[in-house]
Formats: C-alpha cells, sequence, structure tokens
DNA sequence: AAAGACACCTGTCCGC
DNA sequence: TGCGGACAGGTGTCTT
C-alpha cells in the first residue's frame, strides 16, 4: 500500500499527536509480522520512555526515544493511526503504543508484510536500514550519482530505480509516474541510459515525489491518513492504473506490462 | 556481482 | 452463490 510519500503523510499526520508523550503501554495482538515482534523488548524498553521526534528513512518510520527507536515499515498493506484509547480494536489491529494522555498509536496491517522493530542504538545503523541508498529528496542524489551507479548494469530502468540500494523511496506507482514524466522507457537497461536522461529522471522523481507528498499521497484502495482521510494524487495519476486510457501528451493508448512481477505502465510514444 | 524467481499473507475482484 | 485464480502500494533471500 504505501510508498514513501504515503509513508511521509503518516508521518505528519502522527508527528503531532505523539511527540512528547510518554509512553505508559505496549500491547501486541499478533506478533507474526515479516520479522517477528520483539514483544518483550518493546514492552520493557519502550514502555516509560517519552517519543522524542518521528523520522522517516526510505519507507522506514523511526519513533525515537532516549533508550533506542522503533523501526516501523507499512509493507504493502500497513497503516498508522493515531485513535483514542476507547477505540476498540479491529481485526488486523496488530500493535498498540498506548500513551500517557490517553491516545493510542496503532498499526494495521492486514497481510503483515510490515515491521515492527526496535534498535537500541542509532536506527540508522541497524542492519535494516544501514544499506539504503540516498534520500530521492536531499542532496547526495543527483544524476551523477545515478548514471555511475548504474555502469554496467543491465536490469531495467524501473528495477533499478525500484532497487533500495540505488535509491529509497520509489516504488511501483511512482517508479512508472517518474519514467513516464522523464520520456524514458520503463525497459530501457540502466547502463545504457545516459547522464542527460538521467539528469530529466532525477529532476522527474523529485517532482513526482513533492507534488505526490503535497497531495497526502495516493489512495488507489485504501490509503488513509492518520487522521483516516485519502490521499489525492491519484487523480494526478498519468499512466498508474490508466491501461487503454489514453496518454495526457500524445492521446496514444497507455500500455500496461510486466517486470519483475510487478505491473508497468507506460506510453509507447512518448518513452523511449 | 548481478539478475531473476520466490517467499511472506490477506482481501478483493473477475470469470465461469 | 460459490469457487478458482489473478492481482495488489514491498523487499529480503535464495538460486542461477
Amino acid at each position: 500500500m504505501p510508498e514513501m510519500p504515503e509513508v511521509e503523510t503518516t508521518k505528519r499526520g502522527i508527528t503531532p499527536h505523539i511527540v512528547g508523550q510518554r509512553v505508559t503501554q505496549v500491547v501486541v495482538r499478533n506478533a507474526a509480522m515479516r520479522r517477528p515482534v520483539p514483544v518483550a523488548q518493546l514492552q520493557s524498553d519502550l514502555t516509560g520512555q517519552v517519543i522524542e521526534a518521528v523520522r522517516r528513512r526510505g519507507k522506514y518510520l523511526l519513533l525515537d526515544t532516549k533508550a533506542g527507536s522503533a523501526i516501523i515499515h507499512l509493507g504493502m498493506s500497513g497503516s498508522l493511526r493515531v485513535v483514542d484509547s476507547a477505540s476498540p480494536a479491529e481485526k488486523h489491529d496488530h500493535v498498540d503504543v498506548v500513551f500517557g494522555n490517553g491516545k493510542v498509536l496503532r498499526l494495521r496491517d492486514p497481510r503483515r508484510f510490515g515491521l515492527f522493530l526496535w534498535a537500541q542504538g542509532d536506527p540508522l545503523d541497524d542492519p535494516w536500514l544501514a544499506r539504503l541508498g540516498p534520500e530521492p529528496l536531499e542532496a547526495g542524489f543527483d544524476a551523477t550519482y545515478l548514471h555511475r551507479c548504474a555502469a554496467k548494469r543491465r536490469v531495467a530502468i524501473k528495477q533499478f530505480i525500484m532497487d533500495s540500494h540505488v535509491v529509497v523511496g520509489v516504488g511501483n506507482i511512482y517508479a512508472s509516474e517518474s519514467l513516464f514524466r522523464a520520456g524514458i522507457h520503463p525497459e530501457c537497461k540502466a547502463g545504457s541510459v545516459s547522464l542527460a536522461r538521467y539528469q530529466r529522471l532525477v529532476e522527474a522523481i523529485r517532482a513526482v515525489l513533492e507534488a505526490a507528498i503535497e497531495q497526502g499521497g495516493t489512495t488507489l484502495r485504501d490509503f488513509t491518513n492518520a487522521s483516516g482521510k485519502p490521499g489525492y494524487f491519484a487523480q494526478s495519476l498519468n499512466v498508474y492504473g490508466r491501461t487503454g486510457q489514453p496518454c495526457p501528451e500524445c492521446s496514444r493508448l497507455i500500455r500496461q506490462i510486466k517486470q519483475a512481477q510487478r505491473a508497468t505502465y507506460y506510453c509507447g510514444y512518448c518513452q523511449r
């Protein structure tokens, strides 16, 4: 479900409700996520701590305390809400972080591809985060970096930009959208894309992600922010999910292919 | 080292 | 109405 703009939207939604709040209880109803939720460790180390900050690294959310950080990933179907402690938990509400002010940070994740972990030291050094590529909206992500990174690589450009060791935060929706905006065919070999075209791609990725964050993310099915409201970027999608519809630039029909078991959408005329 | 297949899991939708 | 199959916003791991 969530790509980086949805995670950023979630971060912005929960931050004002939980920063400065003290954790009074951690309730785990189902620990069977992608990795087992470390229940005992969370209950001993997170309980009693004050949330000092909420950060995002790629699609991971970090809840910092003086004792360590919770590392949360929403996988394909996860969401975080801040609810009243009287609010009854539903079927897929697996983890509650209960605060002294009567609010609860609640993780829901039907498919359980997500993570809820604990790092005692700097979470950025945790094995789950240590080898991630640069943030697309920060310095260090530029055409020179991408071009050098792609040298001799024959993988398709779409899979290349979705590789979190190359750059974080470009998921299946925004990969198709960015390549459309940059005019690059998704099946181009990463290593044969010119520096000039990488320049266009970097600008496209930044523009698409920034616009999506601006609009509160993309709601295709069920994404909601921390208050339960959808994102509005779906109306700005040019190619994703638009198989057979006219390209907004040239009116030729949008095509759909499969790459690495994921759907890819593109315009065969605008993208070469 | 790099590329591709596969795994994890539930819900929904479509065709028969 | 039920059933089988495909599909869904992610990503670590295993095999070639």
